[in-house]
DNA sequence: CTGATGAGTAAGCAG
DNA sequence: CTGCTTACTCATCAG
């Protein structure tokens, strides 16, 4: 099932392709697997007529080998274009995954920073005026030592 | 130019679809738009052979049709794949920026946030006691109150 | 039958 | 000339 792909044609070929004497009648097979030297080898003692149709032979199969490339070559692409979308959306959901668990980060992260801060108030703000700890949860005291802090005044007051 | 497709066949087809006497030789754009109906009326006294022709000059010109269609949905799909993967991409880009810039934000605020803490823990362990103070930089203190925190105990001393 | 598609062929372009 | 691509034709398959 191998030499299959050119069967069809010979039946076509046949009936013109015979040359009468000398030359074998060259499969279709090898006449495309031919170098333009080896080609010239077979063509000598032709037909001017003859070799013209041998040569017109040989680009035919040429073009359908190119044909066939042809093809193959586009459902290649096809199918690298789908891959190269479906890793897009992976990535793009992994990305997505990862902005959400920040978010949630950072939500509780302000959350606390927000407490904290609500507790240095009062504990800066004077000795617990009960009234007013009722409000607030946390204090965030910050001792500034060799830190570099992004905050310009570590002691700062929060609304 | 409008014609131009079909026109390249009309040299093949004008030696061949001559019926002589009533039928015009029907156009090839009027033959592939021609419903079945119309056809049988053209069809009407014409040789056996001759209708048969005819109805197969019809069945190519509608091929090409079809070949034509086929050729386009294939560059729409490859189109729409490129598309496709272009929005992905910015979408990548999008998120990866968002992403970016959450990062910092988080690092920002987890630098303020242990400083913050820092300044609470010198704050709540008894006025400074200098060696101490060198070693922790926040101290967390949390009233527990009608607040939900993420740390289950509220007064944790951090290393 | 109609429409779609794979494969082969020829035309035409590019290197 | 070689190789690639497009348009056309035909065979074949599905609906």
């Amino acid at each position: 099932m191998q030499g299959m792909t050119t069967q069809f044609k010979a039946s076509k070929a046949l009936k013109v392709k015979k040359e009468g004497e000398n030359a074998p009648a060259v499969s279709d097979d090898e006449l495309v697997a031919m170098t333009v030297r080896e080609l010239n080898q077979h063509l000598r003692g032709l037909t001017k007529d003859d070799v013209a149709k041998l040569k017109q032979r040989r680009r035919t199969l040429k073009n359908r080998g190119y044909a066939a490339s042809c093809r193959i070559k586009r459902v290649s692409q096809k199918e690298q274009l789908e891959r190269q979308k479906i890793d897009l959306q992976h990535e793009v959901n992994k990305l997505a995954r990862e902005n959400t668990s920040m978010k949630l980060e950072l939500d509780s992260l302000r959350a606390k920073y927000e407490a904290l801060q609500c507790f240095a108030r009062s504990v800066t703000r004077g000795p617990l005026s009960p009234g007013k700890v009722q409000n607030t949860s946390v204090i965030t005291i910050v001792k500034s030592a060799h830190r570099n802090n992004s905050s310009p005044n570590p002691y700062s007051t929060v609304s």
